[in-house]
DNA sequence: TGCTTTTACTGAACATTGTTCATTTACTTT
DNA sequence: AAAGTAAATGAACAATGTTCAGTAAAAGCA
């Protein structure tokens, strides 16, 4: 089986080349700004094979988006080894930051781009398996698992006012993705000129988690 | 000077009719689907009388932006006559999300979408009018300047810990809007199924308030 | 009123977009 | 070497944002 052993390997490497040439070109132009055409071009194929590693641009923005999941887990993990939980968060609201700033293509991919997100909603009749498939969101869980749990160490520690896991997550992700996407969306230049100044998106940091703990 | 005027008027109220056109399709189909003869054939005009009223289409865009930050302002004059500040507050918040709520798309145009904003940053080198004319930018500072003096009267009035207005500023438009966001962009569904249930935003924000009060 | 100039509007045309599919090319198997 | 299979092609389609030579209507002037 050595000779259909190659073959898979090889079309699972022009798929990764795809990707890469993909992810390559959303990074530097945007999703939206990056034809299927472009894509091709890049790795010098043509148009019609896209279609053949992938259903739809759609699909290969998925299959990024997953990718930039496990990309943030990478960076989240290395707050693991802190033992006290409410400088784990601190450090991982550091690193999702960071994450957010090395790669806002990336991250705009993973939370703001909206468009193929619609597909959810557009499949509601259809079989579940084809809403979304459970297996491309591992990579999400991993890391919202992971920020879940230690908010629930820092309650359970006693370190936080709020007894509430779920509200207290949710509260945190939003303020964290909220700096984020003003900062990625463009929309901090006009009203905090300071933003160049490096720190202040580390100082809300440092004073919302003051504002948590007791 | 009677011919000239009601030929200015007529001028007006087209630019009117083709914005509204704009702003309806906008929020049902969303900005990147609704294409420039959509907005044509909506009003009964051809694509060219469009482009004889707005230079592109991000300029559509940016005419709505504005239109948006009166509604949103709107809404938010509403909780000027509360008098206690943190109360306030917490009204801005739930009608900023309650606009959020019902004009979507037009949150969308006002803080997410990314595309048009990017024209910011591609006029560095041509002159200043060009880049962002400062008349379009009253309607965005009226409503920000609101949230911004709620929050140092908070401060003046020793209700809230911190000292420093343009972090708590930041800190709570970034949550408020990172609640907003994760929602237009469907970010929740698979995270928080409850979110159905309607009191999850609400319950963040009257947790929010609860952490940055003495 | 008739003629000219200005203004408003049109829609065919251009380059590009996402997507499809009959055809061609390359490789495996017999 | 021939037959069969899988992979890659690129012309074609409908729809996009934008432009511009041409048309129609209104205004100004005689």
């Amino acid at each position: 089986m050595s000779i259909a052993d190659r073959r898979e390997k090889e079309k699972q490497e022009l798929r990764d080349k795809i990707l890469h040439a993909a992810g390559k070109l959303f990074r530097k132009e945007g999703y939206e700004k990056v034809s299927v055409r472009k894509i091709a071009n890049a790795i010098d194929y043509s148009v019609g094979t896209i279609y053949l590693y992938f259903k739809n641009k759609d699909d290969i923005f998925f299959a990024l988006h997953e990718e930039g999941f496990n990309m943030l887990y990478e960076k989240m993990i290395q707050a693991i080894p802190i033992a006290h939980p409410v400088e784990r968060l601190r450090e991982m609201g550091r690193q999702y930051m960071a994450f957010a700033y090395e790669f806002p293509e990336t991250y705009e991919l993973m939370f703001i781009q909206s468009a193929p997100m619609n597909i959810i909603e557009e499949r509601m009749g259809k079989p579940a398996e084809d809403v979304m498939p459970p297996e491309k969101w591992v990579a999400v869980m991993r890391s919202f698992g992971m920020l879940y749990q230690t908010v629930q160490e820092c309650i359970d520690q006693g370190y936080f006012k709020t007894g509430d896991v779920n509200l207290t997550t949710f509260a945190i992700w939003s303020s964290v993705h909220g700096m984020a996407s003003l900062r990625i969306c463009k929309r901090l230049e006009k009203l905090f000129p300071s933003h160049l100044n490096a720190t202040l998106i580390s100082d809300t940091i440092n004073m919302l988690l003051v504002q948590y703990q007791k």
